[in-house]
DNA sequence: TCTGGGGTCCTAGGACCC
DNA sequence: TCTGGGGTCCTAGGACCC
């Protein structure tokens, strides 16, 4: 018995938002972005989506298609909240929710569809409920895979509603362009249309055949996407709470730049975000990456991993400043930004307690009993091959 | 026409250890 | 003196998504 996985995506989410807060907007060419230099549409209303307008889009070309669009900047703040009654909304109808993004998420509908006869009724009351309660409009895919129904949200909007079964796969996935496939983009399409790839139904029918070239191009991905289009691959509603795995800020200099003395200040900034950001979700790292951007917009990328995790503004502002030191190529920069990853969680640190304790215990001549002791209560030996006891006795 | 900023996951080569 | 394979970690870059 399979089970009704719903993917629920929010039509032009933010604009949407600013009709709400002001509806003398509704309507009306609405794009969400700023106008400075680099500007890009983050989302726009469905009104200036009629002109040409669309999200990615560099704002001084939607203006040009729309001149009489009205300009939001964006309030985080504001759509955060408009996301979690969302949230409150879809969690009203399942317990098994998992949010994909600000605006989207997968919902587990089986349980709550069990005894209800007609689908299809039961998901346009819950759009028309959420839509006079909170004045959002959603579109909703529904379908055994968690592939399937993404690949079905994006069907029909605004307020779509699209029943994706496994029996219609060819009738209603295949006819559709590769570039509509969810993992593949701009980089990876035009090398499947090459190769004479140039619907879903292509794809799926060259999977089938072991193509080894197409295997080749697409590694691990190639298998997964085998089952996905033949109606397999995850139903799992995934309910952990999101676990950043790295934290990153970065920004466009007003003017390109390349000297330390211009650079640096950027990186001190965004190194102390980057530290708030770590500090409010109780985290440390050991992995600390400068990134720059060319004014051609090459994207390069040095990394160094430090020994003691850390949280700390100025370590990660001071490693950074000798990164972009070490590997000064004189070029003129237009982006800059800093991260952290290997993050892990300060609390966690029994094991490194227990070490000191360790030590004490060395100076007892006993250090051999003790680490016998220690693997005994861990499911693994605590120290392997006596490295971290390596790393851990330099740190005094 | 000239392209933001925040993430995730994958790949591939090199170092190092056993 | 020449030989090997596997595992893990680090680094850089790339593709993709919202």
């Amino acid at each position: 018995m399979s089970k009704i996985i719903a993917h629920i995506d929010l039509d032009a989410f933010f604009a949407t938002c600013e009709e709400i807060r002001d509806p003398s907007l509704i309507g009306k060419p609405v794009l969400i972005g700023h106008t400075g230099r680099s500007g890009i549409v983050s989302t726009c209303s469905y009104a200036a989506r009629k002109y040409g307008c669309h999200s990615g889009q560099p704002m001084f070309q939607a203006l040009q298609k729309c001149p009489q669009a009205i300009v939001i900047r964006g309030d985080r703040d504001y759509y955060s909240m408009m996301s979690h009654s969302f949230f409150g909304f879809i969690h009203g109808y399942s317990k098994y929710v998992e949010g994909a993004s600000i605006d989207e998420c997968y919902v587990d509908m089986t349980d709550a569809l069990r005894n209800v006869d007609d689908p299809e009724a039961y998901f346009r009351t819950m759009q028309k409920a959420l839509l006079e309660s909170t004045g959002l409009k959603m579109s909703i895919g529904v379908a055994p895979t968690r592939f399937l129904a993404k690949m079905a949200s994006d069907m029909q909007k605004p307020l779509g509603l699209t029943i994706l079964r496994k029996k219609d796969i060819s009738t209603m996935l295949y006819p559709l362009p590769i570039e509509k496939f969810w993992g593949i983009g701009k980089k990876t399409s035009p090398k499947l249309r090459k190769m004479g790839i140039e619907t879903i139904g292509d794809l799926a029918k060259r999977l089938n055949e072991d193509d080894p070239i197409l295997k080749d191009s697409l590694g691990k991905f190639y298998e997964t996407i085998k089952e996905w289009v033949n109606g397999g691959g995850s139903d799992e509603i995934d309910l952990s709470t999101w676990d950043p795995k790295s934290v990153s800020r970065g920004e466009t200099f007003s003017h390109d730049a390349d000297l330390e003395s211009e650079v640096a200040p950027y990186i001190r900034k965004l190194a102390k975000e980057v530290s708030d950001a770590l500090k409010q979700d109780k985290k440390v790292g050991n992995t600390i990456t400068l990134q720059v951007k060319d004014t051609n917009f090459r994207l390069y990328s040095k990394s160094v991993t430090i020994k003691d995790s850390t949280d700390d503004s100025d370590v990660i502002a001071s490693r950074c400043i000798d990164l972009y030191r070490e590997n000064y190529i004189g070029k003129m920069l237009r982006f800059v930004s800093v991260g952290i990853s290997k993050l892990t969680n300060p609390v966690r640190q029994n094991v490194q307690m227990t070490f000191w304790n360790y030590q004490d215990f060395e100076e007892k001549d006993q250090t051999k009993l003790l680490i016998e002791e220690l693997n005994r209560k861990a499911d693994k030996p605590l120290f392997k091959r006596g490295s971290q006891a390596e790393s851990g006795r330099k740190k005094k």
